[in-house]
DNA sequence: GTAAAAATCACCCGAAAGTATGAAAGGTAA
DNA sequence: TTACCTTTCATACTTTCGGGTGATTTTTAC
Protein backbone atom coordinates (compact mmCIF):
# COMPACT_ATOMS: atom_id res chain seq x y z
CA UNK A 1 0.00 0.00 0.00
CA UNK A 2 2.68 2.46 0.87
CA UNK A 3 4.48 1.00 -2.25
CA UNK A 4 1.78 2.37 -4.39
CA UNK A 5 1.96 5.48 -2.75
CA UNK A 6 5.84 5.56 -3.48
CA UNK A 7 5.10 4.50 -6.78
CA UNK A 8 2.58 6.99 -7.37
CA UNK A 9 4.87 9.91 -6.29
CA UNK A 10 7.69 8.29 -8.86
CA UNK A 11 5.08 8.74 -12.18
CA UNK A 12 4.24 11.95 -10.92
CA UNK A 13 8.07 13.42 -10.78
CA UNK A 14 8.46 11.11 -13.84
CA UNK A 15 5.67 12.89 -15.76
CA UNK A 16 6.42 16.43 -14.44
CA UNK A 17 9.81 16.00 -15.49
CA UNK A 18 8.53 14.40 -19.12
CA UNK A 19 6.59 17.55 -19.41
CA UNK A 20 9.66 19.62 -18.89
CA UNK A 21 11.28 18.27 -21.65
CA UNK A 22 7.94 18.33 -24.04
CA UNK A 23 7.90 21.77 -23.14
CA UNK A 24 11.41 22.53 -24.32
CA UNK A 25 10.61 20.29 -27.10
CA UNK A 26 7.65 22.21 -28.47
CA UNK A 27 7.77 25.47 -27.06
CA UNK A 28 7.05 26.65 -30.98
CA UNK A 29 3.25 25.24 -30.92
CA UNK A 30 0.97 28.10 -29.51
CA UNK A 31 -1.44 25.92 -27.76
CA UNK A 32 0.96 23.55 -26.49
CA UNK A 33 -0.66 24.10 -22.92
CA UNK A 34 -3.99 22.73 -23.98
CA UNK A 35 -2.21 19.86 -24.96
CA UNK A 36 -0.25 19.33 -22.07
CA UNK A 37 -2.97 19.69 -19.90
CA UNK A 38 -5.31 17.35 -21.32
CA UNK A 39 -2.45 14.36 -21.70
CA UNK A 40 -1.89 15.74 -17.99
CA UNK A 41 -5.47 14.95 -17.03
CA UNK A 42 -5.85 12.21 -18.74
CA UNK A 43 -2.65 10.08 -17.26
CA UNK A 44 -3.28 11.29 -13.90
CA UNK A 45 -6.69 10.42 -13.97
CA UNK A 46 -5.69 6.80 -15.01
CA UNK A 47 -3.25 7.14 -12.22
CA UNK A 48 -5.40 7.87 -10.01
CA UNK A 49 -7.67 4.75 -10.99
CA UNK A 50 -4.98 2.31 -10.60
CA UNK A 51 -4.33 3.92 -7.18
CA UNK A 52 -7.55 3.09 -6.17
CA UNK A 53 -7.29 0.04 -7.24
CA UNK A 54 -4.36 -0.64 -5.52
CA UNK A 55 -5.97 0.99 -2.11
CA UNK A 56 -9.16 -0.75 -2.02
CA UNK A 57 -8.39 -4.09 -3.22
CA UNK A 58 -5.80 -5.37 -0.34
CA UNK A 59 -8.08 -7.16 1.95
CA UNK A 60 -6.70 -9.64 4.17
CA UNK A 61 -3.49 -9.52 6.04
CA UNK A 62 -2.61 -12.33 7.39
CA UNK A 63 -0.33 -11.77 10.63
CA UNK A 64 0.19 -15.40 11.50
CA UNK A 65 0.55 -18.71 9.28
CA UNK A 66 -2.95 -20.36 9.88
CA UNK A 67 -2.49 -23.71 10.96
CA UNK A 68 -2.30 -26.17 8.50
CA UNK A 69 -5.74 -27.87 7.80
CA UNK A 70 -4.37 -31.57 7.31
CA UNK A 71 -2.23 -32.78 9.28
CA UNK A 72 -0.54 -34.03 6.39
CA UNK A 73 3.08 -33.74 5.29
CA UNK A 74 5.87 -32.99 6.59
CA UNK A 75 4.83 -29.17 8.08
CA UNK A 76 7.19 -26.34 8.61
CA UNK A 77 7.96 -27.50 12.01
CA UNK A 78 6.31 -25.52 14.53
CA UNK A 79 8.04 -23.16 16.34
CA UNK A 80 8.27 -25.73 19.60
CA UNK A 81 8.57 -29.13 18.40
CA UNK A 82 4.71 -30.50 17.99
CA UNK A 83 3.23 -33.93 17.85
CA UNK A 84 1.05 -33.27 14.82
CA UNK A 85 -1.51 -36.07 15.73
CA UNK A 86 -4.28 -34.00 16.73
CA UNK A 87 -7.84 -34.62 15.66
CA UNK A 88 -9.95 -33.19 13.91
CA UNK A 89 -11.94 -31.25 16.73
CA UNK A 90 -9.57 -31.15 19.07
CA UNK A 91 -7.81 -28.22 20.05
CA UNK A 92 -4.13 -27.79 19.63
CA UNK A 93 -3.04 -28.05 22.68
CA UNK A 94 0.38 -26.81 21.74
CA UNK A 95 -0.91 -23.71 19.81
CA UNK A 96 -3.14 -23.52 23.41
CA UNK A 97 0.11 -23.35 25.45
CA UNK A 98 1.33 -20.70 23.61
CA UNK A 99 -1.44 -18.55 24.88
CA UNK A 100 -2.01 -19.69 28.25
CA UNK A 101 -5.45 -19.61 28.07
CA UNK A 102 -6.93 -21.11 31.65
CA UNK A 103 -9.15 -23.52 31.31
CA UNK A 104 -12.41 -21.33 32.01
CA UNK A 105 -10.69 -19.17 29.45
CA UNK A 106 -11.28 -21.74 27.17
CA UNK A 107 -14.72 -22.78 28.02
CA UNK A 108 -15.84 -18.91 27.75
CA UNK A 109 -14.01 -18.75 24.26
CA UNK A 110 -15.38 -21.53 23.36
CA UNK A 111 -19.30 -20.29 24.11
CA UNK A 112 -18.11 -16.75 22.46
CA UNK A 113 -17.20 -18.81 19.26
CA UNK A 114 -20.50 -20.50 19.34
CA UNK A 115 -22.40 -16.94 19.34
CA UNK A 116 -23.46 -16.64 22.60
CA UNK A 117 -23.85 -13.45 24.54
CA UNK A 118 -22.04 -12.11 27.86
CA UNK A 119 -25.37 -12.84 29.52
CA UNK A 120 -25.43 -15.98 28.17
CA UNK A 121 -22.39 -17.77 28.92
CA UNK A 122 -22.49 -16.06 32.29
CA UNK A 123 -26.21 -18.31 32.89
CA UNK A 124 -24.68 -20.98 30.97
CA UNK A 125 -21.74 -21.14 33.70
CA UNK A 126 -23.73 -19.96 36.91
CA UNK A 127 -21.57 -17.17 37.01
CA UNK A 128 -22.36 -13.41 37.00
CA UNK A 129 -21.91 -10.89 33.93
CA UNK A 130 -19.18 -8.94 35.40
CA UNK A 131 -16.49 -12.31 35.94
CA UNK A 132 -17.55 -13.14 31.74
CA UNK A 133 -16.57 -9.76 31.41
CA UNK A 134 -13.16 -10.35 33.13
CA UNK A 135 -12.62 -13.50 31.62
CA UNK A 136 -13.44 -12.02 28.21
CA UNK A 137 -10.64 -8.85 28.70
CA UNK A 138 -7.82 -11.37 29.49
CA UNK A 139 -9.02 -13.63 26.49
CA UNK A 140 -8.33 -10.64 24.18
CA UNK A 141 -5.22 -9.40 26.06
CA UNK A 142 -3.72 -13.47 25.67
CA UNK A 143 -5.03 -13.42 21.89
CA UNK A 144 -3.96 -10.30 21.24
CA UNK A 145 -6.72 -9.05 19.48
CA UNK A 146 -9.77 -6.58 20.86
CA UNK A 147 -12.92 -7.96 19.87
CA UNK A 148 -15.06 -11.45 20.27
CA UNK A 149 -15.24 -11.63 16.51
CA UNK A 150 -11.57 -11.43 16.65
CA UNK A 151 -10.78 -13.63 19.58
CA UNK A 152 -13.17 -16.53 17.68
CA UNK A 153 -11.62 -15.99 14.09
CA UNK A 154 -8.09 -16.00 15.18
CA UNK A 155 -8.60 -18.98 17.87
CA UNK A 156 -10.30 -20.95 15.19
CA UNK A 157 -8.17 -20.45 12.62
CA UNK A 158 -4.91 -21.74 14.66
CA UNK A 159 -7.21 -24.56 16.28
CA UNK A 160 -7.47 -23.73 19.28
CA UNK A 161 -11.20 -24.31 19.91
CA UNK A 162 -13.27 -26.83 17.51
CA UNK B 1 -22.68 5.09 -14.01
CA UNK B 2 -22.85 6.53 -17.15
CA UNK B 3 -23.49 10.05 -15.27
CA UNK B 4 -20.06 9.51 -13.28
CA UNK B 5 -18.40 10.02 -16.98
CA UNK B 6 -20.30 12.83 -18.06
CA UNK B 7 -19.55 14.15 -14.03
CA UNK B 8 -15.91 13.54 -15.16
CA UNK B 9 -16.01 15.09 -18.63
CA UNK B 10 -17.45 18.33 -17.01
CA UNK B 11 -15.02 18.74 -14.40
CA UNK B 12 -12.46 17.88 -16.67
CA UNK B 13 -13.55 21.22 -19.08
CA UNK B 14 -13.94 22.99 -15.77
CA UNK B 15 -10.60 22.80 -14.93
CA UNK B 16 -9.65 23.22 -18.08
CA UNK B 17 -11.35 25.98 -18.37
CA UNK B 18 -10.13 27.14 -15.08
CA UNK B 19 -6.88 26.51 -16.14
CA UNK B 20 -7.01 28.92 -19.09
CA UNK B 21 -8.62 31.73 -16.83
CA UNK B 22 -5.48 30.59 -14.71
CA UNK B 23 -3.31 31.22 -16.98
CA UNK B 24 -4.17 34.51 -18.45
CA UNK B 25 -4.29 35.61 -14.78
CA UNK B 26 -1.08 34.72 -13.49
CA UNK B 27 0.78 34.38 -16.71
CA UNK B 28 3.61 36.44 -15.29
CA UNK B 29 4.97 33.67 -13.27
CA UNK B 30 7.63 31.94 -14.68
CA UNK B 31 7.42 28.57 -13.41
CA UNK B 32 3.41 29.17 -13.15
CA UNK B 33 3.73 25.91 -15.55
CA UNK B 34 5.01 23.59 -12.84
CA UNK B 35 2.43 24.75 -10.56
CA UNK B 36 -0.35 24.49 -13.00
CA UNK B 37 0.79 20.90 -13.75
CA UNK B 38 0.93 19.61 -10.31
CA UNK B 39 -2.15 21.35 -9.54
CA UNK B 40 -3.76 19.58 -12.74
CA UNK B 41 -1.93 16.02 -11.72
CA UNK B 42 -3.23 16.13 -8.11
CA UNK B 43 -6.88 17.24 -9.06
CA UNK B 44 -7.11 14.60 -11.86
CA UNK B 45 -5.75 11.67 -9.33
CA UNK B 46 -8.50 12.92 -7.27
CA UNK B 47 -11.04 12.89 -10.08
CA UNK B 48 -9.83 9.15 -10.99
CA UNK B 49 -9.55 7.51 -7.76
CA UNK B 50 -13.13 9.26 -7.35
CA UNK B 51 -13.87 7.86 -11.12
CA UNK B 52 -12.88 4.46 -10.04
CA UNK B 53 -14.45 4.18 -6.82
CA UNK B 54 -17.82 4.80 -8.92
CA UNK B 55 -16.83 2.43 -11.66
CA UNK B 56 -15.35 -0.15 -9.75
CA UNK B 57 -18.14 -0.70 -7.42
CA UNK B 58 -20.56 -3.11 -8.80
CA UNK B 59 -18.08 -5.21 -10.92
CA UNK B 60 -17.60 -8.73 -8.91
CA UNK B 61 -20.56 -10.38 -7.79
CA UNK B 62 -24.20 -10.12 -8.71
CA UNK B 63 -26.24 -12.07 -10.59
CA UNK B 64 -26.43 -14.19 -7.74
CA UNK B 65 -30.35 -13.58 -8.09
CA UNK B 66 -30.87 -16.08 -10.64
CA UNK B 67 -31.81 -19.13 -8.21
CA UNK B 68 -35.18 -18.54 -6.92
CA UNK B 69 -36.23 -21.96 -8.09
CA UNK B 70 -35.62 -24.15 -4.95
CA UNK B 71 -33.93 -26.97 -6.36
CA UNK B 72 -33.68 -28.50 -2.58
CA UNK B 73 -31.40 -31.06 -4.00
CA UNK B 74 -27.87 -31.90 -2.45
CA UNK B 75 -28.10 -28.92 0.12
CA UNK B 76 -28.95 -29.66 3.77
CA UNK B 77 -26.41 -32.50 4.41
CA UNK B 78 -23.73 -30.26 3.27
CA UNK B 79 -22.09 -29.52 6.98
CA UNK B 80 -19.83 -31.93 7.00
CA UNK B 81 -20.17 -35.24 4.50
CA UNK B 82 -19.41 -34.27 1.30
CA UNK B 83 -19.43 -30.66 0.68
CA UNK B 84 -21.26 -30.10 -3.30
CA UNK B 85 -19.04 -29.66 -6.34
CA UNK B 86 -17.92 -25.89 -4.82
CA UNK B 87 -14.29 -25.40 -3.99
CA UNK B 88 -12.94 -25.28 0.02
CA UNK B 89 -12.64 -21.71 -0.41
CA UNK B 90 -15.77 -21.03 -2.57
CA UNK B 91 -19.46 -19.95 -0.88
CA UNK B 92 -21.93 -22.45 -1.38
CA UNK B 93 -24.15 -20.66 -4.07
CA UNK B 94 -27.42 -22.88 -4.03
CA UNK B 95 -27.55 -22.40 0.48
CA UNK B 96 -26.55 -18.65 -0.37
CA UNK B 97 -29.41 -18.10 -2.28
CA UNK B 98 -31.44 -19.57 0.17
CA UNK B 99 -30.85 -16.58 2.31
CA UNK B 100 -31.09 -14.24 -0.10
CA UNK B 101 -27.87 -11.87 0.57
CA UNK B 102 -26.98 -9.33 -1.63
CA UNK B 103 -23.94 -8.71 -3.05
CA UNK B 104 -22.54 -6.39 -1.03
CA UNK B 105 -24.42 -7.88 2.30
CA UNK B 106 -21.91 -10.96 1.34
CA UNK B 107 -19.25 -8.34 1.40
CA UNK B 108 -19.75 -7.02 4.85
CA UNK B 109 -20.60 -10.95 6.25
CA UNK B 110 -16.98 -11.71 5.41
CA UNK B 111 -15.82 -8.60 6.74
CA UNK B 112 -17.68 -9.32 9.73
CA UNK B 113 -15.97 -13.14 9.94
CA UNK B 114 -12.74 -11.31 9.74
CA UNK B 115 -13.32 -9.86 13.19
CA UNK B 116 -13.97 -6.21 12.01
CA UNK B 117 -15.68 -3.73 13.80
CA UNK B 118 -18.36 -1.89 11.73
CA UNK B 119 -16.34 0.89 11.78
CA UNK B 120 -13.52 -0.84 10.14
CA UNK B 121 -15.83 -2.47 7.64
CA UNK B 122 -17.07 1.15 6.85
CA UNK B 123 -13.60 2.54 6.32
CA UNK B 124 -12.71 -0.36 4.05
CA UNK B 125 -15.58 -0.20 2.17
CA UNK B 126 -15.68 3.80 1.59
CA UNK B 127 -19.08 3.76 3.23
CA UNK B 128 -20.70 5.49 5.83
CA UNK B 129 -20.61 3.71 9.38
CA UNK B 130 -24.85 3.83 9.10
CA UNK B 131 -24.41 2.09 6.09
CA UNK B 132 -22.94 -1.05 7.50
CA UNK B 133 -25.17 -1.25 10.53
CA UNK B 134 -28.29 -0.86 7.97
CA UNK B 135 -26.24 -3.77 6.12
CA UNK B 136 -25.65 -5.85 9.59
CA UNK B 137 -29.55 -5.36 10.28
CA UNK B 138 -30.29 -7.14 7.00
CA UNK B 139 -28.17 -9.78 7.29
CA UNK B 140 -28.99 -10.50 10.79
CA UNK B 141 -32.79 -10.38 9.15
CA UNK B 142 -32.14 -12.73 6.48
CA UNK B 143 -29.87 -15.63 8.21
CA UNK B 144 -32.47 -15.56 11.29
CA UNK B 145 -29.94 -14.05 14.52
CA UNK B 146 -29.69 -11.56 16.54
CA UNK B 147 -25.94 -11.04 17.05
CA UNK B 148 -23.26 -10.97 14.61
CA UNK B 149 -20.91 -13.84 16.47
CA UNK B 150 -23.98 -15.88 15.06
CA UNK B 151 -24.39 -14.73 12.01
CA UNK B 152 -20.68 -15.53 11.15
CA UNK B 153 -20.60 -18.81 13.31
CA UNK B 154 -24.12 -19.65 11.09
CA UNK B 155 -22.75 -18.68 7.47
CA UNK B 156 -19.59 -20.34 8.21
CA UNK B 157 -21.36 -23.89 9.26
CA UNK B 158 -23.55 -23.35 6.14
CA UNK B 159 -20.33 -22.45 3.94
CA UNK B 160 -21.86 -19.02 2.77
CA UNK B 161 -18.28 -17.34 3.21
CA UNK B 162 -14.91 -18.67 3.27
C1' DG C 1 -39.40 5.11 -19.19
C1' DT C 2 -40.96 3.21 -15.03
C1' DA C 3 -40.97 0.02 -11.22
C1' DA C 4 -38.41 -2.76 -8.14
C1' DA C 5 -34.28 -3.84 -5.80
C1' DA C 6 -30.03 -2.54 -3.90
C1' DA C 7 -27.12 0.67 -1.75
C1' DT C 8 -26.45 4.65 0.69
C1' DC C 9 -27.05 7.69 4.87
C1' DA C 10 -29.15 9.83 9.03
C1' DC C 11 -31.01 10.16 13.86
C1' DC C 12 -32.47 8.28 18.10
C1' DC C 13 -32.10 5.12 21.74
C1' DG C 14 -31.44 1.06 24.45
C1' DA C 15 -28.60 -3.12 24.88
C1' DA C 16 -24.35 -5.36 24.77
C1' DA C 17 -19.54 -5.31 24.83
C1' DG C 18 -15.35 -3.89 26.54
C1' DT C 19 -11.90 -1.15 29.80
C1' DA C 20 -10.04 0.04 34.20
C1' DT C 21 -9.45 -0.84 38.84
C1' DG C 22 -9.88 -3.18 42.99
C1' DA C 23 -10.65 -7.03 45.77
C1' DA C 24 -11.54 -11.57 48.01
C1' DA C 25 -11.47 -16.74 48.25
C1' DG C 26 -9.29 -21.09 47.10
C1' DG C 27 -5.51 -24.02 45.30
C1' DT C 28 -0.64 -24.93 44.63
C1' DA C 29 4.15 -24.96 44.87
C1' DA C 30 8.41 -23.41 46.91
C1' DT D 1 3.79 -19.66 55.38
C1' DT D 2 4.49 -16.98 51.61
C1' DA D 3 4.03 -16.15 46.74
C1' DC D 4 1.45 -16.87 42.81
C1' DC D 5 -2.34 -18.16 39.95
C1' DT D 6 -7.14 -18.84 39.03
C1' DT D 7 -11.67 -17.74 39.60
C1' DT D 8 -14.97 -15.00 41.19
C1' DC D 9 -17.42 -10.43 41.61
C1' DA D 10 -18.10 -5.38 41.83
C1' DT D 11 -18.46 -0.38 40.35
C1' DA D 12 -17.96 3.04 37.05
C1' DC D 13 -17.21 4.39 32.57
C1' DT D 14 -16.68 4.40 27.33
C1' DT D 15 -17.45 2.31 23.06
C1' DT D 16 -19.73 -0.56 19.89
C1' DC D 17 -23.89 -2.98 18.37
C1' DG D 18 -28.23 -3.36 16.84
C1' DG D 19 -33.32 -2.01 16.26
C1' DG D 20 -36.52 1.18 14.38
C1' DT D 21 -37.71 4.56 11.14
C1' DG D 22 -37.46 7.24 7.16
C1' DA D 23 -35.18 8.97 3.30
C1' DT D 24 -32.46 9.63 -1.21
C1' DT D 25 -29.79 7.84 -4.88
C1' DT D 26 -28.19 4.32 -7.94
C1' DT D 27 -28.75 -0.02 -10.49
C1' DT D 28 -31.23 -3.32 -12.60
C1' DA D 29 -35.17 -5.32 -14.80
C1' DC D 30 -39.11 -5.05 -17.68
Amino acid sequence: MSRSIIIYGLAMAALLILLKWLEWRFLLFDHAIEVYSGALALIFTGLGIWLALKLAKPKVQQEAQPAPKDQVGPPVMAIQGQLPATSDHAPDENELARFGLSGREQEVLQLMAEGLSNQEIADRLFVSLNTIKTHGSRIFEKLDVKRRTQAVEKSKRLRLIK
